[in-house]
DNA sequence: CCCTCCGCTGACCATCCGCTGAACGTCAGC
DNA sequence: GCTGACGTTCAGCGGATGGTCAGCGGAGGG
């Protein structure tokens, strides 16, 4: 998860980067407006927090330029405590949430992981593939009636084939999707993982649910 | 009390915030439908205010989605003078009760008040999980026939997880949700609290009532 | 048919995460 | 002023989990 803040006060900044990385995000500092914009513009980023007073761009012009530019990636706006029309101007000009300064670490993370849930894709309903059962919300597994316990590892191993049905998978897309940005280990990790999946998930009579295809990745068949 | 207000007109949304909010409720407004969805779906309000005409989803829409998804929280509707079937409708759809505008801020109040007070008793007999109960209006827990006696806090962190049975609720969100919102100590005030609660309430005989998901957070079963 | 590469697996260990008991500060009631 | 209830902090424990590694086996190419 790669994040941009755009926040001109390096304290509130190092802070919330700080913070940000502890949860396992990576985050890119930008300190001023027009510096921001460019940075949106040209990286890509999961999600976007932008302080309102800046130098060079405000806040909202950023949010709008980019809004415009058709670039939907969610923000979440910084607005000042005594800002009574920041708020509706923040979500007026494209921002998808708002977070009044001053403001505590945890409900920043929880706004955000709301935030990248949320544009994750509303798929909080469950999915499945032919007997195999997932549901993301409750962070539950089926096969058939029986639940399966999966380690929060596995289930986003499982859950990241099971979001692409029938396409392939390398492992690298699996690491880059699953693990921190800055995980250097073995790619044989996938492999492991996909071992335990294996012998929790599959259907013994059935044939393996998760395919390897050699040389290329790894595949779930929608049923 | 924290009520969320889905207006997309600024003036009015303005206005009914203000006002509400000298009344001593915490109003979060959003502009848009989709916003104004996502926001009742992720977070937990007391009262839903909703316009009909908005842009993205309206107003019937936002509500249906909501109490397809198994969520009462109770629902004004604003309607406009002239849609004579609005009203209708807007019953049909799942709402508690409706407000032709243009309409007076005093009946405004009036309905608000009405709704709240008739939810903290309705919501009675719905809080169940097998055979825990829980009494939002009087604030009282029972396992089977036997009351338990619960802290204020633990109530709140009890309350949080069962509304949302059978979702998984990160030590954030419910930090988020039942913490002031400018709290900032350690996430381990969770950990503590789901210990209490399960000494006080779980069925010694029956399983854990809360489960731990491990890299997750918690969640309850329902039944 | 043989060799090499790729994927699979079991064993092992370090680390993280969640749980708990104890202690402290604060506040309300007596 | 004392007492008890409540909310919060903190440190230590123990088990679950994630990651590494080496050896094995089969697929595929020459």
């Amino acid at each position: 998860m790669k994040l941009l803040l755009v926040e001109d006060d390096r304290k509130i900044a190092a802070a919330v980067r700080r913070g940000l990385e502890a949860e396992g995000m990576h985050v890119e500092v930008s300190l001023d407006g027009d510096d921001g914009l460019w940075r949106a513009t040209e990286g890509t980023y999961d999600l976007l927090i932008l302080d309102i007073m800046l130098p060079g761009r405000n806040g909202f012009q950023i949010c709008a330029d980019l809004r415009e530019a058709g670039d939907w990636t969610p923000i979440l706006m910084l607005t000042a405590k005594d800002g009574d029309l920041d708020e509706a101007e923040a979500l007026d000009s494209g921002a998808d949430d708002y977070l009044t300064k001053p403001f505590s670490f945890p409900v920043l993370v929880a706004r955000v992981h709301a935030l990248l849930r949320r544009s994750a894709g509303r798929q909080t309903s469950p999915m499945s593939v032919g007997t195999l059962r997932i549901d993301p919300a409750s962070r539950r597994v089926w096969r058939g009636e029986v639940e399966i316990a999966l380690t929060a590892r596995e289930f986003e191993v499982l859950h990241h084939l099971v979001r692409r049905p029938g396409q392939v998978l390398s492992k690298y897309d699996i690491l880059a999707g699953v693990w921190d940005y800055d995980f250097d280990g073995d790619p044989n990790i996938v492999e492991v993982y996909v071992g335990r999946l294996r012998r929790k998930v599959d259907d013994p009579f059935g044939e393996q649910s998760i395919q390897t295809v050699r040389g290329a990745g790894y595949r779930i068949d929608a049923e």
